[in-house]
DNA sequence: CTGTTAAAACGAATGTGATTCGTTAAGTAT
DNA sequence: ATACTTAACGAATCACATTCGTTTTAACAG
């Protein structure tokens, strides 16, 4: 066939086309996305020098999406505010998760977001300590969740070893997603209830 | 060669086996396992129906070693020691997580946990809608620190647009094991005291 | 224009991995 | 002994990621 006179392929319909995949699969190969985009495997690789570029890509485009809360709100409704637009760049695209964990982390979309919790935190009082602790503490908790988000409803249903008060909590679940969501924000509040910018003070003299 | 006098194969050491490797290299490969076992790859198929069981074998080890609390101790002390406990039996073996994680659990030792959580938190006056919420938080955040567990050190070092906030937090930090650990006991006791059974009744009663 | 270079597609080939199948030999029950 | 089952093997299949050589065309320099 050889060079088209319009390209085939860029980074944009590469992105979207895979997630596009994952989204309705769980997943993506090669093939797969080839298909899609009308072109034989190897035409990918004029574009991205392979699948794990790919996921990086796919990375990107989620985060892409988070927004930083503007200066002067108060602290603790700066992190609920980040750490929500986090979940949620996750949670518009749950089966993206088990990829994106199963690789080491390339994009440096995360730093910004990292940047501005680490300026929000000092600026409460926190010690820089306690600054990291948070931070881990507030991406695990989001991680966490997303894949929480991203796991099959069915071991909850299935089994018959359920004891009364574990089957009492399960019959007031809606569905996943409502779940997820809600559970999200209870232990979101319960989070930044619990942090103490006083106590930090305290503890370093 | 035909059927061997002592069997060669058992669950147990293909499990062993297949830990050893994902420790030392991150991950498995049929042929791989093989090796390890002096076996060749289709005796597998023996005794696993795929790799698949073998992961969920996997799940299954690292879950066996998690100790409920005795009847009797205070609610957030025995929430507290099932988060630990759980997050100790992914925390001995990081680099399981990312395998775990991008498949769907088939394994039922989370069964039990879960309903000595639903037990704990009934007996301690929550709503069954809040029992709910608080294990899937717990759950969210040990999953979530595990996987930060599995994160390689890199990207916290390396990019030089790091802002002084988050410079003088993580120039606080030891390493990886001991950060993560650090910031698992913080978040913890900032989710414990931020639930609180007398906001569970009000809310419904 | 015209010739050169780079870009972007293709098909064929390679290597690895998971899984299946037919065969063989050793244990086990009748 | 005979028949059945278990547990190994080697060969074969299929899917996938990736590489390479080739071809066609776009972009550009003279």
């Amino acid at each position: 066939m050889g060079r088209p006179s319009a390209p085939l392929l860029d980074l944009d319909r590469i992105t979207t086309a895979a997630l596009t995949l994952v989204e309705e699969s769980g997943g993506f190969t090669m093939p797969q996305l080839a298909k899609k985009l009308k072109v034989s495997p190897s035409s990918l690789y004029n574009h991205v020098s392979g699948r794990d570029e790919i996921i990086e890509l796919l990375r990107g485009r989620a985060m892409s999406e988070v927004a930083m809360p503007e200066v002067g709100v108060p602290w603790r409704e700066a992190l609920a505010w980040i750490a929500r637009g986090y979940r949620n760049s996750y949670g518009r695209y749950p089966r993206l998760i088990p990829l994106l964990t199963a690789q080491a982390v390339n994009s440096s979309a995360a730093f910004g977001m990292y940047n501005t919790l680490a300026r929000v935190l000092t600026d409460a009082g926190f010690v820089p300590a306690d600054v990291l602790r948070i931070i881990t503490v507030l991406d695990s908790y989001v991680l966490g969740s997303a894949l929480d988000l991203a796991a099959p409803e069915a071991p909850w249903l299935s089994s018959r070893d359920v004891e009364p008060e574990l089957r009492a909590a399960l019959d007031t679940a809606g569905d996943l997603r409502e779940r997820s969501e809600d559970a999200f924000e209870y232990g979101l509040r319960a989070l930044l209830a619990g942090f103490d910018p006083k106590s930090s003070e305290m503890l370093e003299g």
